[in-house]
DNA sequence: TCTATTTAGATATAGATCATATCTATTACT
DNA sequence: AGTAATAGATATGATCTATATCTAAATAGA
């Protein structure tokens, strides 16, 4: 009794044009491609993203605490816990006491926490540097601008 | 025999100045306030992301089979079917037979789905609208180019 | 034609990310 | 002292992502 479905083909083309309306679209494509790069340039150190940006916040405020660094890196406190684990078992850092707080750790990268987070750091920038070639001084500035503007929305 | 632990108390404040020398950082920082938000504007349609993504792509494009899907979204197959599922569950789509190819379906729209695709696409419009008010029409193409130019990468 | 390869979709599974609730030990507040 | 808030930990679930494997069907090649 139902009409016959009129036959549909699959197009040759497949088109985003409703999706490239959306500058979020545009960034989520854009910062995959940055992210696949980032990810293949820290598989050597074995090191995660997540692991990566921990390790570089302690180095950079040694002592910091754990709930420091989840506010930080924007990430909620039981999920800091296991990237500490993975930082603590690989012997890149230490959880210290601190003596005001007894509740609170003090997080101290090691000498080979601190070694592998220099190394990590430059083959970041190297390979940035590859990524944003096409990119001059003043796109990059402007970028990093627009960017900060969206994040402070 | 070790030396006594020098104490470390906690820093005041958290400085992310190296990793504020990565444009992967800004992007992913402003990414992930744009994407909260997203997340948000959706909920109401009760769309996840991926689920927009994939009824915009189907409305715009009816009749793309599973694989066009997967290609256009950048995500596995196997990964396209539960999505797929969602929304055939929730009758916003068909999976119809494609008569040159009985492995494939073509994907389409309902009317029921077209109407909340509309609705969640102006919904994310005045949404965005918002998000990037500080933005003029120069600094959004602009935006646009680079992050096309990084995309092409 | 017959076989081998490829493709579309599905299923199972596992890892990574992200969020919430709950627990303890400790600190701060009144 | 007693209550509330905080630091860290644990358990758990949802989502996203990736790989391997399976079937059915289409395609390429001998």
């Amino acid at each position: 009794m139902s009409q016959p479905e009129q036959t549909i083909t699959p197009p040759t083309t497949v088109s985003d044009a409703t999706l490239r309306r959306f500058l979020g679209y545009h960034m989520k494509r854009a910062f995959n491609v940055v992210q696949a790069d980032l990810v293949a340039t820290l598989k050597p150190f074995e090191l995660r993203m997540l692991t990566y940006t921990a390790l570089v916040l302690i180095c950079d405020n040694p002592g910091l605490s754990q709930a420091q660094l989840a506010a930080a890196m924007d990430v909620e406190r039981p999920n800091i816990v296991v990237i500490v684990d993975e930082l603590e078992r690989r012997e890149l850092i230490n959880r210290t006491r601190v003596p005001t707080d007894r509740r609170a750790y003090a997080l101290v990268p090691t000498l080979q926490g601190r070694r592998l987070c220099g190394q990590a750091v430059a083959a970041v920038e190297t390979h940035e540097a590859k990524l944003f070639a096409g990119l001059n001084g003043d796109m990059r500035s402007e970028m990093v601008a627009i960017l900060s503007k969206v994040r402070g929305a």
